[in-house]
RNA sequence: GCGCCCGUAGCUCAACCGGAUAGAGCACUCGCCUUCUAAGCGAGCGGUUGCAGGUUCGAGUCCUGCCGGGCGCGCCA
């Protein structure tokens, strides 16, 4: 079930180990001319120099020896000495219907499936998400998917930032703020029972995600300057990392109510974790994980604290060691994800743990991976930072809001929604529609513009966030693709209601010949996207799908055209628009019934 | 200071182990709805790929230097 860029160097291949060249040389892409072959090979360049011949030659001779192939057309020799191949009708619409056929729309898998784990970097407890976290999950959660389409296993954590000096501030400004809530948590801490179980609830029910947004900046400025306050954040932080009951209660709160709000942003945008693991998760592994790299002779006393040293020869800047344990005997970042290397060995044993952060982190994620490897804790190269640029507003620098604040990322999502219905509204679509549909359509929409408008970037590059651009729907956007999908559900449905079915295909039509080229290229662009962690190859893909189809459906009539045209057409309709919903749900799009 | 990333059309971005004429969208100009959804299709306009060298038959891509921008550089996460 191999595409035909694959079937093609095999043939080319074995034209050259006929000719005694390299065969590996004979590689065949997706030619660079379309008006002059549908696909060709530049081998004969780099075995021309090997072997000190002519490449107008060698290129002949190759091509002499594919001239019998049935399923080409044309073979000529081009330029310098590319040659170039065009398939026949025949050979396309076999490849046509090959695609059709697979339940895999004409994609691979991976040979040896393996069990990954993407970490999509962490929201914080206590902070809502804001247009900076769209990135790590829209990216997360397209490379969990990219993957797990290729046949691997693959878990993709929320990865919570829970615990630790941030989480006594808060406990503090919170009971503060709530007497009633502090008096219980007092009387837990005290070891008093008298309180019922509905009590507890009634009063931490008060406590909302709203509240900790509010306190939790004003406590972390007033831990920076007030002295006492700060000692008081540090003793409640670290009894509840003592887990004395009242506090440990009240943070559970914390977490609970922050999951809630994280889970409905997450799944406005389509993203779903397999885990809601967090830092808390692995802090009793902590000391435990200190005596064995003790033991194993890694760590080592300096200014007090007590590290690890990463650097290695060759190096071309001196990497700082990794802080295990700070000089107030605490432990800091890079511990706890030390520790979650080791819990998700011992859990999952993932072969390949990808880390979708923001690109400032490639130093401390390179820190930490050596010491991974050093204690043995996970295999050299089994351990990768996916990062990506950084979102910037369009003056160049860090995105604010008008008023200056950062935009949320539940706001951003209503605000793209919004634009969805007035456009709805404009176009007059979906006026028939039961309300509910009507907003399931325009909440499609807009996570289909917020993610594709970030998806078709490489992720590597800074990011410019620029709201207008987001919320457009005409052109390279997301909507554009929806409503591709949408205009062939509509013929599907008209057809079925008239009796038609799909039959074999036969291709003849240039747009024909074009979109059957363009299907056979999501194996291609599913495999960059695999090996480069590059979703946008994907969403590249998913694009040039739609524009395919959309000349053909405008060169093509489907319903109009004579009986067998007719069957032919229809099917390789229902063929892209299954792959384009493919290609859309791997990089985490749904796509509605009608727009 | 050291290190990493980036610099491509007016703007936002692509470009498959180095390959032919560097592609899209937006913006701008023009054409196309009595036939399957015009959020569409077609055509046009727009480039010395930051600069200077080097390697190569061939460089946006690899190497060196420079200019410009972003980021990072042990007790926050």
């Amino acid at each position: 079930m191999s595409d035909l860029k694959r079937v093609l160097s095999e043939a080319v291949e074995a034209a050259f180990a006929e000719l005694g060249l390299p065969p590996e040389l004979g590689r065949v892409t997706a030619s660079d001319r379309p008006d002059l072959a549908d696909f060709q090979s530049n081998g004969a360049l780099a075995a021309a120099k090997r072997v000190g011949k002519n490449p107008r030659e060698l290129a002949a001779a190759v091509a002499e020896r594919l001239a019998g192939d049935p399923r080409l057309a044309a073979v000529e020799i081009a330029g310098p000495g590319f040659i170039n191949l065009k398939l026949t009708d025949a050979a396309l619409s076999a490849r046509a219907q090959q695609i059709a056929a697979d339940p895999r729309l004409g994609a691979e898998t991976v040979a040896e499936p393996r069990r990954v784990l993407v970490d999509y970097g962490g929201p914080n407890v206590a902070k809502p998400m804001h247009v900076g976290h769209l990135r790590a999950s829209i990216i997360g959660e397209a490379i969990k998917r990219i993957y797990r389409f290729r046949g691997d296993e693959v878990l993709g954590d929320a990865h919570f930032g829970d615990w630790g000096y941030q989480m006594g501030l808060l406990i503090g400004a919170v009971m503060d703020e709530k007497p009633a809530v502090a008096a219980i948590v007092e009387a837990l801490n005290a070891g008093e029972t008298a309180e019922t179980p509905e009590d507890v609830g009634a009063a931490f029910d008060t406590v909302s995600l709203a509240d900790l947004d509010r306190l939790y900046p004003k406590a972390a400025a007033k831990g920076k300057t007030d002295t006492d306050y700060r000692d008081r954040a540090r003793k409640i932080t670290a009894a509840l990392q003592d887990r004395q009951p009242g506090y440990f209660a009240l943070w559970q709160r914390f977490r609970d109510v922050t999951q809630v709000a994280l889970e409905r942003d997450f799944h406005a945008l389509g993203v779903d974790f397999d885990l809601w693991k967090g830092e808390s998760d692995v802090e009793d592994l902590i000391d435990p994980m200190v005596a064995e790299l003790d033991a194993k002779g890694l760590l080592v006393d300096d200014q007090g604290a007590r590290i690890i040293r990463v650097s290695r020869e060759g190096d071309k800047k001196q990497l700082p060691p990794l802080l295990v344990v700070s000089s107030e005997g605490s432990a800091m970042y890079g511990t706890t994800d030390l520790a979650t290397i080791l819990d998700r060995r011992k859990s999952f044993d993932p072969a390949l743990i990808i880390y979708c952060v923001d690109q400032r982190q490639a130093d401390h994620f390179e820190i930490v991976f050596r010491a991974a490897y050093l204690a043995g804790y996970a295999g050299e190269g089994s351990l990768e930072h996916v990062g990506f640029g950084t979102m910037n507003g369009t003056d160049g620098k860090p995105f604010k809001t008008r008023e200056g604040g950062v935009l949320k990322l539940n706001d951003m999502i209503e605000l793209t929604r919004e634009k969805a219905r007035e456009r709805l509204h404009e176009a007059g679509l979906g006026e028939n529609l039961p309300a509910e549909a009507f907003e399931d359509i325009a909440g499609k929409v807009a996570v289909a513009a917020l993610k594709f408008a970030d998806l078709q970037n490489f992720r590597g590059t800074s990011y410019v966030f620029d709201l207008d651009r987001f919320t457009s729907f005409e052109g390279k956007t997301g909507p554009y693709l929806l409503y591709q999908a949408v205009r062939v559900k509509s013929i599907l449905r008209r057809a079925e209601s008239e009796g038609v079915t799909p039959g074999p295909i036969t291709i003849s039509e240039p747009a024909e010949r074009e979109l059957t080229l363009t299907l056979d290229g999501f194996e291609t662009a599913l495999a960059e996207a695999y090996d480069k962690k590059a979703p946008n190859a994907v969403a590249e893909h998913a694009y040039r799908l739609s524009q395919a189809f959309s000349k053909f459906y405008a060169a093509c009539p489907i319903l109009q055209a004579e009986p067998a045209v007719r069957a032919s057409r229809l099917a390789l309709a229902a063929t892209a628009l299954a792959q384009l919903e493919r290609a859309l749900d791997v990089l985490g799009i749904a796509v509605p019934e009608r727009m």
